[in-house]
DNA sequence: CACCTGACTCTAT
DNA sequence: AATAGAGCCAGGT
């Protein structure tokens, strides 16, 4: 069953947790090329005329650059949730951030299964939620 | 079948 | 830090 690729889109954002945002690059990296992130906008755009079940948490996708891209309407839709934005619209996606997307990549690569000799792990990206 | 639209990200100034 | 410009794909009419 062939999905269209804004289906995929649309799973891989219901997978993102209350209270948490995502990127669309991220959303983006998680669906696989040739995804990217202004294929994400696309998708979510795309979104105003069609009714899915469930629906799709849109508003915990924002950009790049912390800040929501459609308005102070989803801005206010994540605060209800806890997310928090300062003065000038940003939010902190180390706080706030879906730390499950970096699963859900190695995922989507087929690395469910830790390799027994992993070398480099001097450097490990440790997400501190604090 | 061709044309048009649309909620991004990065790099350089 | 802020602004400007370039690159790109899917779906609907």
């Amino acid at each position: 069953m062939e999905e269209g690729l804004y289906e995929r889109i649309y799973e891989a954002i219901q997978q993102i947790p209350r209270g948490r945002v995502a990127t669309y690059g991220q959303i983006a990296a998680i669906v696989g090329p040739p995804c990217e992130g202004r294929t994400v906008g696309y998708a979510l755009a795309a979104l105003g005329r069609r009714l899915d079940e469930p629906p799709v948490p849109w508003q915990r996708v924002i950009n790049a650059q912390g800040r929501v891209s459609t308005g102070p309407n989803q801005q206010r839709l994540l605060e209800e949730e806890g997310v928090v934005f300062d003065e000038a619209g940003r939010t902190d996606l180390k706080r706030f951030g879906w730390p499950g997307s970096a699963l859900a990549w190695a995922e989507a690569r087929g690395c469910g299964a830790p390799s027994p000799a992993e070398p480099s792990e001097e450097e490990s990206p440790q997400l501190r939620l604090f």
